[in-house]
DNA sequence: TGTACATCAGTGAACGCGCGTTCACTGATGTAC
DNA sequence: TGTACATCAGTGAACGCGCGTTCACTGATGTAC
């Protein structure tokens, strides 16, 4: 709880400080998660994340200008996630079409996992995303995922178009993935199968 | 404007009356769509819909039972429009493949042209389609479009899974749809086309 | 080391707003006799 | 045909609520001398 003078001068705006709270920015995101996952997007007001992380409603603006600001730091969190998701599904994989139906079913995963994730990330919420720099990277690095796959397949030979193989692959697990969100998809088209398995077989399907 | 009475009986309880305003629930629908597509879903409320339709805020409750009741008959609407759109695209067409590629066109073109009602229709604000059976049945009739496609294609050897194939269709036309309303895919990845040339792009590449 | 001062993360009250919904009502329309 | 009555679509005021945001403030922390 002591003064960390040292490191003070060289963390980024973005990154806490240590003067009352600890690091309330933190503490603020993870509460606008938690109730991101237990009541959805619509309960995601600035004055529930303030009493989620227990400190009064206008302490939030000494972090963020405004509601939007937190709701795009929150997309942010959740696009670095759906990255993280794919990568972990794909981990290990070289073979470049694996590779991709790995990444979709990474995504797919990400998405059941985080309904209420998607639905921000993705969502009107945000209008803009380039008005958030940050966010606007972050998701870009996810598409990028995808689309140095669909490269990799070009580049194997396996595919003529990566661009349009990377719009199409993106198309297939996102659709997929909105559509068991949103509860579209009855169980007994799962005919048993766990996610994982039931968007692999939907990949298959399709993917070249 | 005289009294119709002679039809009067006839006519099933959600359609409209002739006593003051003439059809006030179905003006009240007309100004939700106007609402909707002019503000979009986050707009939607019900006394902005009185208001659009030039009433009082407590006259809709004598044609709806609470907002969520509203919402499903704007969705129900939603979903046959979007059951009208594919239909008309892929009119005369008879080769099941090219069938349901018109098909997945069509759901395309009405998610762009009508973003906010997809949104509606698939959003969180609807939780419990099953709890408006009307609006079930709406969107069970729009699924069966494809549904019915895709056994067609069966039927003519063309395909081994006809209800995977439903679903993988399904997935990626919503998911296309979903991406270029909200903005995700880049207006230069389009590289000029019109909507309906992208969508038709995008779905021959992995449509079998 | 001690003290005066500056900084700034948090507080608590208050603002104006629009929402969904309830209530008692009004008055036009429809109907029985 | 005329009249008394029943029905019911629409009104207008009001309710309690939670929201985002502003404001003047407090008090802990950091810093210059």
């Amino acid at each position: 709880m002591s003064s960390r003078k040292t490191d003070g001068r060289t963390r980024s705006s973005t990154t806490g400080r240590h003067y009352h709270h600890g690091n309330l920015r933190a503490a603020l995101i993870v509460a606008a998660t938690a109730i991101l996952k237990k009541n959805g997007v619509g309960a995601l007001t600035l004055r529930a994340v303030a009493r989620g992380a227990g400190v009064s409603q206008t302490a939030p603006y000494r972090h963020f200008k405004d509601k939007s600001e937190l709701l795009a730091a929150l997309a942010g969190e959740g696009f670095a996630g759906l990255t993280a998701a794919m990568l972990a599904a794909a981990d290990g994989i070289k073979d470049p079409t694996a590779r991709l139906r790995a990444l979709g079913r990474g995504y797919v995963i990400f998405a059941v996992a985080n309904p209420a994730y998607l639905r921000l990330m993705f969502g009107p919420e945000i209008p803009e995303k380039s008005a958030h720099p940050e966010l606007q990277t972050k998701a870009d690095a996810a598409y990028a995922v995808l689309s140095s796959a669909t490269k990799f397949q070009y580049e194997s030979g396996s595919v003529a178009d990566p661009d349009l193989a990377a719009v199409a692959s993106w198309s297939l697990v996102h659709g997929l993935a909105n559509l068991l969100i949103d509860g579209q998809i009855k169980p007994e088209a799962l005919e048993g199968m766990d996610i994982d398995s039931f968007a692999d077989r939907v990949i298959s399907f399709l993917a070249i």
